[in-house]
DNA sequence: TTAAGCTCC
DNA sequence: AATCTGGAGCTTAAT
């Protein structure tokens, strides 16, 4: 048996063509050639030709203006005119073609679906060939038979039908669609059928008669209704027929035997990619190429690993350089372990038990340079030991993290990525609840390929990076950040126990009484965190009303605060619950929480992630110190438990407006970079333009206002999220961000600019040049693909600023270091650093951080920040 | 383990 | 036709 691929190529085109190009931006190359619905054409073609690997295909298109249905013109005349920007992209497809060595065919007065009916109809009449239809027109599942069946492309994936599978969902033979559609008609496609009839009553009808001719002849034994329409619109309904059916009969001068798949040229399909700025499928290719290449290759690549010999530690070179890595068990500074120790370079591999760590801690400390896996994890477990780390410059998680790869904080996921077969540290030692008991030789042979895999992979991520120009990034940024990450986990923050006992206390007290009062309201006891019982309470047991549209049987409520608030006027009981629910939320997370994590020292020593976020920022957990409150004022009393040392006071250092900043920087919107040349308060500011009013008349209320567009202009906002923060109607909230748009001339082409580069690339970069892919642009969901470009549009944005407070963190670091300062960074929250500064170095340190934070890179726009300290860090903010 | 809800920038 | 704000972590209830 041989498979033909029959495709509908038109409907390909049209279809990649109006799936890429919404809020009016289609992807073009540099040259402003149109390339969306090719981009979607060949990644299509090539998704077909690998699934199924067929040996025969054609691609039928539309050609000319006029076709066989002129009678009927009328009808078809409701089709839209083709936009330019497609019809161009159209002999661009057929040469790509072409290049594949893919047979393509048109010919006049015929539509593309008549020339695949006709090529299915052959290979029905035949017994060599079998047939797959490829289009998202339902239409063509009238053609399906024993022989043929389609693919059926849906916004996600695709249906594949065949007989069974067509009768199993219309409960008609395949035949027979086109009398279903000749009574039911289809708007879509201008076909009228039989008014009143719809698809219910058409398939119980063609269930019995099978065909419009047999039901027509038997009309008399219908009868009501269904029988006065059938009759008004016989005539449409044989019209419809002739409409709905795809002609089978156009003269096709070739045979099916012509369609063979020649696989073409490779150097012709390249030079249309690269004409067309497809970087994303040339590098797919490349993939593959290597793929196919490398099947050899990998026996004698998996020959190559593991050819370090085992070492003694004194046969091992400790002048050369070398990779380590520490296994251990989790990231409890002096309380979990060291497992073992690996080392490799050219001398060979060994590894060392903690034990015989302690006597020969120069491996460590001497002067060779040293490679790892998480550095930050390393000193810190080291420092446990008594040991320091020097001369530490690569770590293959800070670089796999710039590269993109998908991370965690287990090596081994990374090794898989770059096919070392090894399994995960869970598979080896099973989860932290159930241990396994594993053989010695098993992980120490392990433990060893960890650190030959750092050892041998290093200079090809390090290519890597420097062909993404992130050396400096990753050299003069990420790595000494992890130092200084390192040395903020180490010294941690103080924290006054007492303080938080009394506010446990305090809450505990309130929490009961708000309780009590509640269940008095209610009427009855339940749980008040249980947003299931919660809901009962308040919609089925008070009646209060749902404030949203819900849908059909949902029978959930939410009970979000947003909710809440709608319908605290209707009862007393919701802003206790409200009010409860804070008191909880402080209780556990903040009071017992934080408590919990106080160690012996008094102190919290959370963990900053260096390689989590997908921007580039830090994260901070066990506990994080990133969201103690602040916004409320009995809720932000919990800052007063974060203390300085004796002699010393806590110091908070903001920047004011980073991320605008860096906005009115990127975008080039020279107003807005004015306004923050002359210091001006940017959301006053922007509501004075927007509203056309002087600055001085500007109210609060415009001000809020202004500050949700310019918040929602970061976040790649829609007219109808911003309706919604503001609590206004869709219509002002679109006026509002057109208003913005109008006045600040440059953003609009920015952030077309902005979208236009990340679909092309396939990933946004920083000005630092971190980059970030984001394949959520090559969805076909309409939802993820808007996520896509709302990432596009903020990872910039937010990476840069991200970008900054690390590097302002490393000059800072590195000039309290020359200065021989005491006073220490303890705690960075994405925009602000909290430092520990003593009563001597007091003026010395607010100077030396405003400068290195202010300075530490050249923008359009000023760099600001603001600096206040205090006994606590409820005062220093 | 996931979802809901809430904390932060 | 349906959707609709970027980046995180933690606790609780429910599965």
């Amino acid at each position: 048996m041989k498979k033909i691929i029959l495709v509908d190529g038109n409907n390909l085109l049209f279809r990649s063509y109006y799936a890429t190009s919404y809020s009016g931006v289609i992807m073009r190359n540099s040259k402003g050639f149109p390339t969306n619905a090719l981009y979607g054409f060949i990644n299509m073609m090539n998704k077909i030709i690998e699934e199924e690997k067929p040996s025969y295909i054609m691609v039928a298109f539309d050609k000319g203006k006029t076709f066989r249905h002129e009678k009927y013109q009328d009808y078809k005349a409701g089709r839209k005119e083709m936009p330019d920007d497609l019809r161009l992209q159209f002999p661009e497809a057929k040469e790509v073609l072409d290049t594949l060595g893919i047979k393509h065919f048109e010919t006049d007065r015929y539509e593309a679906d008549d020339i695949i009916g006709t090529l299915a109809k052959e290979v029905d009449e035949e017994d060599e060939f079998i047939a797959t239809i490829i289009s998202s027109d339902k239409d063509l599942l009238q053609l399906i038979s024993k022989e043929v069946d389609v693919k059926l492309l849906k916004t996600k994936g695709f249906i594949r039908f065949d007989e069974k599978t067509f009768e199993e969902t219309y409960g008609v033979e395949p035949i027979h669609m086109i009398d279903l559609k000749a009574l039911m008609g289809d708007a879509s496609d201008h076909i009228p059928g039989v008014k009143g009839i719809g698809e219910k009553t058409a398939i119980s009808l063609l269930s019995k008669y099978k065909s419009l001719d047999n039901l027509y002849d038997h009309i008399d034994e219908i009868s009501g209704k269904t029988k006065e329409k059938l009759l008004a619109d016989k005539d449409s309904a044989y019209m419809s027929y002739d409409l709905a059916t795809i002609y089978r009969e156009v003269p096709i001068p070739f045979t099916l035997e012509d369609c063979k798949y020649l696989k073409g040229s490779q150097e012709a399909f390249r030079k249309k990619l690269e004409e067309f700025e497809f970087k994303s499928i040339l590098k797919k290719l490349d993939e593959k190429k290597e793929e196919s290449g490398a099947e050899e290759e990998q026996e004698v690549k998996k020959k190559e690993k593991n050819t370090y010999p085992t070492v003694s530690y004194e046969k091992f070179d400790q002048t050369k350089p070398y990779a380590f890595y520490i296994e251990m068990d989790g990231y409890n500074y002096s309380r979990s372990p060291i497992l073992k120790v690996s080392f490799t370079n050219e001398s060979g591999s060994m590894t060392l038990s903690q034990e015989q760590l302690l006597s020969h801690r120069e491996i460590f400390e001497n002067d060779t340079l040293k490679y790892t896996y998480d550095v930050k994890k390393s000193l810190i477990m080291l420092k446990a030991l008594g040991i320091s780390l020097t001369n530490c410059t690569y770590d293959a998680m800070i670089a796999a993290y710039l590269l993109d790869y998908k991370l965690n904080d287990d090596i081994t996921l990374l090794m898989n990525q770059l096919d070392y077969d090894i399994s995960s540290y869970e598979d080896t030692y099973g989860t932290e609840k159930r241990r396994k008991k594993v053989a010695e030789e098993v992980t120490e042979e392990q433990i060893k390929q960890k650190s030959e895999f750092i050892y041998e992979t290093r200079e090809k991520l390090l290519k890597e990076i420097e062909d993404y120009k992130e050396t400096d990034l990753f050299e003069k940024v990420e790595m000494p950040l992890a130092f200084v990450l390192a040395d903020m986990e180490l010294t941690g923050i103080r924290v006054d126990h007492n303080y938080l006992e009394n506010l446990k206390t305090e809450l505990e007290e309130k929490m009961k009484e708000m309780e009590q009062s509640i269940y008095q309201e209610a009427g009855v006891t339940f749980n008040i965190m249980s947003p299931k019982q919660l809901g009962k309470v308040l919609f089925t047991k008070l009646n209060l009303p749902y404030p949203k549209k819900r849908k059909k049987d949902d029978t959930s409520y939410s009970t979000s605060k947003e909710i809440l608030d709608k319908i605290s006027a209707f009862h007393p009981i919701v802003d206790k619950i409200l009010e409860y629910r804070n008191l909880a939320k402080l209780y556990a997370n903040y009071a017992v929480g934080l408590l919990e994590e106080i160690r012996e020292d008094g102190k919290i020593h959370t963990i900053f992630n260096q390689c989590l976020t997908r921007t580039g920022r830090l994260s901070s957990s066990k506990p994080n110190l990133q969201n103690i409150p602040i916004r409320s004022d009995y809720s932000r009393l919990v800052r007063k438990a974060f203390i300085p040392e004796e002699n010393a006071v806590l110091m908070s250092s903001d920047y004011s407006q980073v991320e605008l900043r860096v906005f009115a920087h990127m975008s080039g919107a020279k107003n807005l970079q004015e306004a923050f040349k002359e210091d001006k308060d940017i959301h006053a500011q922007t509501a004075s333009d927007i509203f056309h009013v002087p600055l001085d008349q500007v109210d609060k209320k415009m001000r809020r206002t202004a500050k949700a567009v310019n918040f929602g202009i970061l976040y790649g906002i829609s007219s109808f999220g911003l309706s919604e923060d503001l609590n206004i109607d869709v219509g002002s909230a679109k006026a509002f961000l057109d208003n913005y748009l109008k006045t600040y001339p440059g953003i609009k082409e920015y952030m077309d600019d902005e979208k236009r580069e990340a679909y092309q690339k396939g990933y946004v970069t920083t000005i630092m040049n971190r980059r970030r892919k984001i394949d959520e642009l090559k969805s076909k969901n309409y939802m993820v693909r808007s996520s896509g470009e709302r990432m596009a549009l903020n990872t910039p944005i937010q990476g840069s600023a991200a970008d900054i407070l690390k590097k302002a963190m490393v000059d800072l670091y590195q000039a309290m270091k020359e200065k021989k300062l005491k006073s220490k960074i303890l705690i960075q929250v994405h925009d602000e650093l909290v430092l520990n500064v003593y009563q001597g170095e007091l003026e010395e340190m607010k100077s030396l951080v405003k400068e290195k934070m202010e300075h530490v890179v050249k923008l359009s726009v000023p760099l600001k920040v603001d600096i206040e300290a205090g006994k606590n860090w409820y005062e220093a903010k």
